[in-house]
DNA sequence: AAGAGATCGTGTTTACATCA
DNA sequence: ATGATGTAAACACGATCTCT
């Protein structure tokens, strides 16, 4: 078994949960436990010989006509498949087992495509996750420096209103509630952040985001 | 309703081909 | 030459459908 095949295996009950259509009807898992011996039919209790029931593998010319009616229709009427088998000199009853096999082998393909696919999306999906993950922590990391920036000056500005009377004219944030993206990130509230930029430059609002946006 | 027969999907076995 | 492995034909079996 290849690798590959135990991976598509793996995931073929997801797959069949996202395309249930993909079946016709479920057939009961066997107990694999107790693998079944069967017993070999005698073909029909033909008198044909041990030679006789030896298989043969199917001529380019008759693969070639049964693929361009499976390319047609996957499956047969039974007036059809008894045209066809004497049109390749062929038993109808091995028209019939080659379109059931091949169906399974067309069904097994799609299935292989249809993982492919969802893989590759499913990567992508992964990538972006990472993408984003790490967005988010440099993110984080600019808020850390700007909240330390904004403590450094806030420190400054009691240093300088403790004996200034214009502390009236400083912008205070006392009373509002921190911007969606702050609360975000765990902010709260603020208790006497003041911002402003330089030495007289007070900055109005919320005018201050646009320096992180 | 019920039984028979045909056919289906799925899983397994077997014969054969190919390759190391 | 030979053993391992892959592939296709054939088969088994349960489910479903159609017909009578």
């Amino acid at each position: 078994m290849t690798t590959q095949t135990k991976e598509l295996e793996d995931h073929m009950a997801l797959i069949s949960q996202m395309y249930p259509g993909l079946y016709t009807h479920v057939v009961p898992q066997q107990d694999k436990s107790k693998a079944r011996r069967r017993q070999r039919k005698n073909k029909g209790g033909e008198s044909g010989s041990a030679s006789e029931a030896k298989k043969r593998k199917l001529s380019d010319e008759q693969v070639h006509l049964l693929e361009l009616n499976f390319g047609n229709e996957h499956k047969l009427e039974s007036e059809h498949k008894d045209r066809l088998a004497s049109e390749l000199g062929l038993d109808p009853r091995q028209v019939a087992v080659w379109f059931q096999n091949r169906r399974a082998r067309w069904k097994n393909k799609k299935l292989e495509e249809e993982y492919s696919k969802l893989k590759t999306v499913h990567e992508g999906v992964v990538l972006e996750k990472c993408r984003l993950e790490s967005e988010v922590l440099k993110l984080k990391d600019q808020l850390r420096e700007a909240e330390k920036e904004i403590q450094g000056l806030t420190e400054r500005v009691d240093g300088v209103s403790s004996n200034s009377p214009c502390s009236s004219s400083v912008l205070s944030m006392e009373a509002m509630d921190p911007p969606p993206f702050l609360r975000e990130f765990g902010v709260q509230g603020y208790d006497q952040d003041v911002f402003y930029i330089g030495q007289d430059n007070y900055i109005h609002g919320l005018e201050w985001m646009n320096l992180y946006m």
